[in-house]
DNA sequence: TTATTGCATACGCTTATTCGTATTTTAAGT
DNA sequence: ACTTAAAATACGAATAAGCGTATGCAATAA
């Protein structure tokens, strides 16, 4: 627990962790692969496995954290589950992302408090 | 390591990795509360560390983190080291998330694939 | 109702990330 | 050159997050 916590307000804090949370969504390179996809067309967790290469069970998790986080949103279609882009900002802002990422790669690539194969 | 990385081009799984690595230079909120401060004003480290009560080394570290992922820039004055943030961009990524985090703070709140208190 | 398909969740393990504390480096000022 | 303020880095401990695997659950179809 960071040392914020002892002088921040609570509700500052609370703000802080909830958006540092939400970012950490979009942390994660299957995740992002994941919205990308989405942001192509709605899929299935089946389609998306498929797609993916990755094991269901995790595919899922996946979707729970960007579904929690707001990024997607789901409904049930006969058996399956489809799952979309919740919001015309994600969009936004991985384009915003992607964009300072290619003008800085070199300098991300070589920070060693975060690591890079994940 | 991420099973992707047996089905994704190499040079795509690199980028998506960096993009990851870029968000989670802002998954944390230490690291957030610095780039608010910072958006008001440049600050020297010694400025930064006093403001948020977190020990000297460890808001080095967070700004290192921040430094290496291109949100900010620092120079030396005399003998401070002066941080900023480095780009527009930093603040439109930042008033994105917050809108949005405004929009679900109760579904990411209650996710539990992502820790809180942090 | 039972079987089956599609999806969500659980659990132990491994790997990342942060923290606390201490130490080292850097360069300005004398 | 020497001192010292300012900042960066190091290292072990603690916590978080991801992975693989297995299991549970729900809803449709038989």
């Amino acid at each position: 627990m960071s040392t914020l916590t002892k002088r921040l307000p609570a509700q500052e804090l609370e703000q802080l962790q909830l958006e540092a949370k939400f970012f950490r969504g979009l942390g994660d390179p299957t995740r992002l692969k994941i919205l990308e996809l989405l942001l192509q067309r709605e899929r299935t967790v089946t389609e998306l496995v498929k797609t993916l290469g990755v094991p269901q069970g995790r595919v899922s998790s996946h979707l729970a954290c960007l579904s929690w986080c707001g990024y997607v949103t789901a409904f049930r279609q006969g058996r399956n589950r489809h799952y979309r882009v919740a919001d015309r900002r994600v969009r936004k802002i991985l384009e915003l992302a992607r964009d300072m990422v290619s003008d800085n790669a070199k300098h991300i690539w070589a920070c060693t408090r975060i690591e890079r194969d994940r």
